[in-house]
DNA sequence: ATACGAAGGTCAAAGAAAGTCAAAGTCAAG
DNA sequence: CTTGACTTTGACTTTCTTTGACCTTCGTAT
């Protein structure tokens, strides 16, 4: 059921947790060989799962000896609200990506289990059925603001 | 013989009986294919018996893996909850309406101020500004019920 | 310096689900 | 027999994943 892409999400993660440090590298190519997929679908989850919004920072080397870097950034609570409210968020936002924020501060413990699962379900398709499609994402972008207003 | 709708949905019950969780996960071509209907029945079906007002909560997931995820949130557990969603909110709540029921959410403490302030914050005429006025109440009532059955 | 091989990056097309919407069908109540 | 609520269907849309062809960067052996 699951596919490939949460898979590695899955093992990324797992590597993550068992690391000391906060970041950890990986190799694309054996990466994919392990998987047997394409390199390019490492980039993929990549950039879905350990992106901006869920908190990370990728780096990365090419050539011999090349590798892919992956941050966890741990942030410190109010400045981080600003910087979302600010700048992250904008005039628009996907639940996609919604969803990724919300998680991201969720694991910086700036907001616990039942307020991610309010704002998420306040966020969803399913809350704004009613919208017009092509407005939905404006919409989302303001509530996220004004929930997150509360934590500041 | 009654209709498709209620033969799916007694499917559907009786795999949520039988589940260990509270939540099950169909796929909509294969169920749609298993009762050789069009897949947008499944669909149908959803919204009208697997709704909130019906105590689930349901999400889904397009693309490669994908599903639908039926909950069913335990109600029961909690008959003032049960009551607002199903009696109290209806179609449509004006703001005010709305602020009432969350104090007094808060009075009985089943959410604290910090969810009460999320809550009110989503609900208020400020993120709501983009939606036309005629739609805001619907929406509104939308909203809550999504964000009520996180609780139970 | 240069060329070559060993990384990693990008992008677009194809594939795999699920969602939407409105038209057409059904059926019971008045 | 008409009306209105509920159901069924299908054409079209949107979202998410997977793959592959082609591009860029880096280290190193000559």
């Amino acid at each position: 059921m699951a596919n490939l892409s949460d898979v590695i999400e899955n093992y990324i993660n797992d590597i993550m947790a068992h690391a000391d440090k906060d970041s950890i590298d990986i190799q694309r190519n054996i990466l994919a060989q392990q998987f047997k997929c394409a390199p390019s679908q490492i980039n993929y989850v990549l950039t879905t799962r350990f992106n901006n919004d869920r908190g990370y920072v990728v780096e990365s080397r090419r050539g011999g000896g090349g590798y892919v870097r992956i941050c966890k950034m741990n942030v410190d609570g109010n400045r981080h609200i600003e910087t979302i409210i600010k700048d992250t968020i904008g005039d628009s936002l996907t639940r996609t990506r919604a969803e990724s924020i919300i998680s991201s501060l969720m694991d910086n413990n700036i907001i616990n289990e039942r307020e991610k699962h309010i704002m998420t379900r306040a966020l969803s398709d399913r809350s704004l059925q009613k919208i017009f499609h092509g407005d939905r994402n404006t919409i989302r972008a303001d509530l996220l603001k004004e929930m997150l207003l509360i934590l500041v």
